[in-house]
DNA sequence: AAATATTTTTAGTCTTGTCTAAAAATAGTA
DNA sequence: TACTATTTTTAGACAAGACTAAAAATATTT
């Protein structure tokens, strides 16, 4: 079994690699999303390349093997799964899941994740719409359109959230914008790209900002 | 807030004092309760001394304060409501919510605890019949009746196990005897007080050890 | 009460994961 | 290319929690 700092760091690595878009990893970057210290980096790499969980040489980065990326899907999709039932079944808001989630990733018990995912029937996006590996780590295509790919008349979903940082997700809430919100395009401004948006009959304004964080999906 | 380890020694501290209806413990106890040295307890009873956990006197044995009463039966209480949702709400069996439960009563969030208790519809007993402390701390009175001290032509219902061992579970289980079973008894066996008991309709013979770690109570 | 046995504590070591400060490697620039 | 800046690694230290072996205190026997 691996520690909950090395999770941590296998965790970390991943979301890097899918964030830059890139297979290989360098150590500052790890360190400040983990906000930790680069020599602290440098003695986990050299640990999880003794463990066969990532491809590590000096000075040159770093990137998950099989292994060490099976582990990461089976973190991710332990929080994902977690955050939707503390949403779903116990009724939390979207920000207030993260920090638990990110202890209760951690547990150890193939049962249990498998079996809380059945209790959620199997759900295939977690509360901000990001997609949970299935148990074989297979991972939905994340969504790619946001609200402002799109121009006025358009009827769309929100299906995810781009920045889930709490700010946001507090600010959505008192919008009363949520996951599977409908939403209309009323008018778009040329000036600075906000939006006229109508929502369960209210017709209101949103900035580009906020338009470029929400991932949508047209309804036809 | 505390360490997990800390939390195990608290918690081995509390069941302690019940079990053996004591109001100080000795280090070796806590040590074989804990699978670990007599040394490394001395070590961590100075630490919990040290952050008023415990009272504790070298070579005196050691007792909970206020304040370590309080956390092991946080502890204790999110054990049990986290194995009530395993069983209740993950169909898992008597006997394999245990170890998970171990990692899962380490969890850090007031608000969790609170809303998983609220969304088990307040359960006071957790599938083995132990009681769950609430909120404040208050406990149930425990189960103090067994099977055995009953006689002939008494009908009663489990309500609790006093070895919770995986091996008794598993034999209860293909007994079909749970919680909430209703047993007559059909007769005492003075020689080696075996119990023939009724139960769903179906008679057959138990032994008094088994009848002394059923707790019940009885059905007039 | 003295001798022996048991329990508990101390002293010193180890591992995990972190840190700081300094050295080494790589990257960027004049 | 040589010099500078940045990144990464090494070396050494520290805290938490555990362990072993030995010493000290308490209990038990004779």
């Amino acid at each position: 079994m691996f520690s909950q700092s090395e999770e941590n760091y296998l965790k970390a690595i991943y979301r890097l690699e899918l964030d830059l878009n890139e297979s290989v990893i360098n150590t500052n970057l790890i360190a400040e999303s983990l906000a930790t210290k680069a020599s602290s980096v440098t003695d986990m790499l050299k640990k999880l390349a003794l463990k066969d969980l990532v491809n590590y040489q000096k000075y040159k980065g770093v990137s998950l093997t099989k292994l060490g990326k099976s582990i990461a899907l089976s973190i991710v999709r332990k929080h994902r799964l977690w955050e939707c039932f503390m949403v779903d079944k116990l009724n939390f808001k979207w920000d207030e899941v993260h920090d638990v989630a990110e202890q209760l990733e951690h547990i150890k018990s193939e049962g249990l994740v498998n079996r809380l995912d059945a209790f959620l029937d199997f759900p295939t996006h977690d509360p901000h719409g990001d997609p949970i590996p299935d148990k074989d780590g297979k991972v939905a295509k994340h969504h790619n359109l946001v609200l402002a790919n799109f121009d006025k008349k358009t009827v769309c979903k929100v299906v995810g959230v781009k920045d889930s940082s709490n700010s946001f997700l507090k600010y959505l809430e008192k919008l009363q914008i949520s996951l599977g919100s409908v939403i209309t395009i009323k008018n778009k401004e040329e000036f600075d790209n906000s939006l006229t948006i109508e929502m369960n009959k209210l017709e209101f304004n949103i900035s580009n900002q906020i338009a470029n964080n929400l991932f949508v999906t047209k309804i036809d």
